[in-house]
DNA sequence: ATGCCTTGCATGGCAAGA
């Protein structure tokens, strides 16, 4: 099964070319950040013409995310238990944002999540974002917990390059958010709390993002910051991955790549271990 | 160069991205 994360930059500017990728590479399961739609106005035709489902959550302008798949959408949940939301206000109810979609696919749990920015270390936006790692950190505590052989995925654009090497100039990101310690330790969290980044293995690509701006993508100056975080039963069937460059090279693309992992059907990986 | 793109929107100069 063959599943992506991508953040699209805008799902009604780019639907023809998120559809014709889904076509070029033969996509079981997308997961998008970034639509930046409503839900009435997402162009939910564009994909069910082309055979899929779709499960769409967007408030406004900002965020969104969805997952589109063409072996079944069950259980959709709009947002993580426990996701935090913005409060400016402490004393005002939280506003959750659109940044995370959970639906059951083929059997695999995914959840398409689209992890705050952070904006500046000062900014009350990366403590939101701490905070929203280390809440989704329990999240998946909870399900490993209730179910260790649990097939999920936690994929999408998390906003932290967890290595240097992650980044193509460490020292242009002193004093800047996705590289700092704290948010490296949330990242590792998950980690911890029993997932494995699984793209990092199969894909020789560095970076899954670049800037627009000072032509950063000719440049070869980009970030890793886009993944896919399995549980250990849905880890141990990942068999090969890449990073879609060419997406990222054409005119209109989004600033992002899709990043394509394919797992074993669970049958495949059962028959996998038994021969060997 | 507190910039350089690109997006959506009460289509205006913003806000936001990373």
């Amino acid at each position: 099964m063959r599943i992506v994360t991508w953040n699209v930059n805008s799902v009604r500017t780019r639907a023809d070319r998120i559809v014709e990728f889904l076509h070029r590479h033969d996509v079981d399961v997308l997961a998008m950040q970034e639509t930046k739609v409503t839900d009435e106005k997402f162009p939910y035709d564009r994909f069910t013409d082309a055979g899929y489902e779709v499960a769409h959550v967007g408030r406004n302008q900002w965020n969104g995310v969805a997952i589109v798949s063409r072996v079944g959408i069950a259980d959709v949940e709009k947002q993580f238990p426990g996701q935090p939301g913005f409060d400016k206000d402490p004393g005002k109810p939280q506003d959750v944002e659109a940044r995370a979609i959970g639906a059951t696919c083929g059997g695999v749990r995914v959840w398409s999540l689209y992890v705050p920015n952070g904006r500046e270390i000062a900014d009350p936006h990366y403590d939101y974002k701490l905070r929203w790692l280390y809440n989704l950190r329990f999240h998946v505590q909870d399900q490993l917990r209730t179910d260790p052989d649990t097939r999920a995925v936690y994929l999408g654009d998390f906003n932290i390059a967890p290595l240097d090497r992650d980044v193509w100039d460490i020292d242009f990101f002193d004093g800047k958010t996705h590289i700092t310690e704290p948010e490296r330790q949330a990242f590792d969290a998950l980690i911890d709390a029993g997932l494995t980044e699984v793209t990092r293995p199969l894909t020789r690509e560095h970076y899954t993002y670049w800037d627009y701006k000072g032509m950063r993508f000719q440049k070869g100056e980009g970030m890793r910051i886009d993944f896919q975080l399995a549980t250990p039963a849905l880890a141990a069937t990942a068999r090969t991955g890449f990073v879609d460059i060419e997406e990222r090279s054409g005119k209109g693309a989004s600033d992002h790549a899709p990043v394509v992992v394919d797992y074993l059907p669970r049958e495949s990986s059962a028959a996998f271990d038994e021969v060997r």
